[in-house]
DNA sequence: TTGAATGGTTCAAAAATTGAAGTATATTCA
DNA sequence: TGAATATACTTCAATTTTTGAACCATTCAA
């Protein structure tokens, strides 16, 4: 039965069988979010989460592949429940600083563990596979930072 | 200036950066997915690509992990226009299965071809990289198909 | 053959995303 | 210098997407 489904994936391209992968796990990983006990929605908990240092609002907006104005409505609402705070950016004063505030990095830490967790039972990877994948991981993530939108595929 | 990010990155889990990557990749895919000259939807890509062969509703919905609303509303959409029909499966009355018709077919091999490029773009992988990542992916998703939501973090 | 379970549908409400127009600060260069 | 242009973010209304509860039809179990 599951062998059938090994055997189809099987024919399919490499690209995307790991295409199909990353989809199901972020689905997954989507889905296991709605278990965390917590208040805060999808995209508050992803920012949180990019939140290790304070960051621009535009450089989230750039790393999480979304608008401005997106950005604006999820700061604002972890600026209302006391997970951060904005701060003019001295280099350039007409960008925003969002900065956790202690709530905020206690939420963040909590995330990060339940994140963890949930990746490992998720992946069923043992921790050298959890290694390897990472390590391609941040590779691919790294490339998609540097590069914009492919060519020829613009709009 | 991306050394930044790059330690930064370090300083975090391997499970952690397993997951910015999957998002990042998730959502590059994603926004690219815009630029592909066709009217389909997301889902509808998503549910296009999924269907290598017939498939029940109920098993699409497993696989998305999405509602069976959401499947119905996908299938209305991509019956209409023309890209797949509804079939009573003969094993179980109750289900239906979803069948590409040609157009829908030549819809499939034009985004998985898209696809197969853009991952390739995106994540900046060599082949033996590329075989490396769909590999594990492969493993995470079977893994995900196998189990239910883990342990614990139920509602 | 009746009651419970399963596969899918409907539809209205809720949530998330978009995009165009606006404010404030920076930068450019005549 | 200062006028024009670009950038960083905000606003808000419209669109799109997702959800969930009530529902119908078929199957399964006792």
């Amino acid at each position: 039965m599951s062998d059938d489904i090994s055997t189809r994936l099987g024919r399919l391209s490499p690209e995307i069988q790991a295409m199909m992968g990353v989809y199901a796990l972020y689905w997954k990983l989507e889905e296991s979010f709605d278990c965390i006990e917590t208040d805060l929605s999808h995209q508050e908990c992803h920012m949180l989460i990019k939140l290790d240092v304070p960051k621009r609002m535009g450089v989230l907006a750039a790393d999480m592949l979304t608008l401005p104005s997106t950005i604006t409505a999820t700061a604002d609402a972890l600026e209302q429940s006391g997970h951060l705070t904005r701060q003019r950016d001295p280099e350039d004063r007409r960008a925003w600083l969002l900065i956790l505030t202690e709530q905020g990095e206690e939420a963040r830490n909590m995330l990060v563990a339940v994140a963890g967790e949930l990746f490992r039972s998720a992946s069923g990877l043992n921790s050298e596979e959890t290694a390897e994948f990472a390590r391609l991981a941040c590779k691919i993530r790294e490339n998609i930072l540097k590069t914009g939108i492919p060519e020829g595929l613009k709009k």
